[in-house]
DNA sequence: CAAATAGTTCAACAGGCGTTGAATTATCTC
DNA sequence: GAGATAATTCAACGCCTGTTGAACTATTTG
């Protein structure tokens, strides 16, 4: 049996995706997925600027995808955090909206106007 | 026990997801999913002038997203539909990347010099 | 208090890409 | 063959955004 959550509309979909489609931003999720935290530790393994890091930093955690925290002893620290409720819930929207039982057999309303009797049979041929 | 297949790299998952970031072309593989094929049907339901459409369809193709077909009737006529193992494959590289068993528990390298002996203790205290 | 450190913010540039309108191709009808 | 139809391709524009370097804030250290 396939997943019942109503799927996500297009446009929110999109909007998430569009954070996620950026390879720096998933490198920077992967690590943080691996137990890696400090800003200037993303910065030496990615060998990426700080600036830049804080950047990227900053639109997933628009996203809600990650948190922050700031070391108790010595407040210059900051450890950033994947968000699991909002990562569940992305997988969950994205399984949702591509959830192949929701494909529904050819139904066309249009085509050639001689096959009005029988329009969804034998296509293909020419791949094209 | 969380699913066994290795987690794609960041690179290619981002490749992949910038194809899906777009609200226009999942709008068309919703439709798509939900049975709809035709261009120009397509063209109906989102009120997107032809030209763009098959620019959609177009990069969607290239990612193996979807397959086409032309009427064996009328050659004028294209379907196009949703080329289920490649969105298969794409959920589980998805699902695979953002799996919360793959997160550790923090082992910051670095930190305040003082926190040497034992540096992952609790932090938090102003979220910022 | 001055210097150093971790991180953020700002301004500006450059490339990519979605969008648009017109031209082009391919096919079918009369 | 002429005209109509479905779709694609082409050229051009404009905006969004990732990137860069410098300035700025906040905190700690000596």
């Amino acid at each position: 049996m396939s997943k019942d959550e109503l799927s996500p509309t297009p446009e929110t979909l999109a909007k998430q995706l569009k954070v996620l489609a950026d390879p720096k931003r998933l490198r920077i999720l992967n690590l943080l997925m691996s137990g890696v935290q400090c800003n200037c530790e993303i910065g030496d393994s990615l060998n990426m600027p700080a600036n830049l890091i804080s950047h990227h930093l900053r639109v997933l955690r628009n996203a809600g995808l990650v948190q922050v925290e700031r070391d108790a002893l010595d407040a210059r620290w900051v450890y950033y955090s994947v968000n699991e409720e909002a990562i569940q819930a992305l997988v969950e929207a994205f399984d949702a909206f591509f959830d192949l039982g929701r494909i529904q057999p050819r139904h066309p309303t249009c085509g050639p106007k001689r096959m009005k009797g029988k329009p969804t049979k034998k296509l293909i041929v020419k791949p094209l």
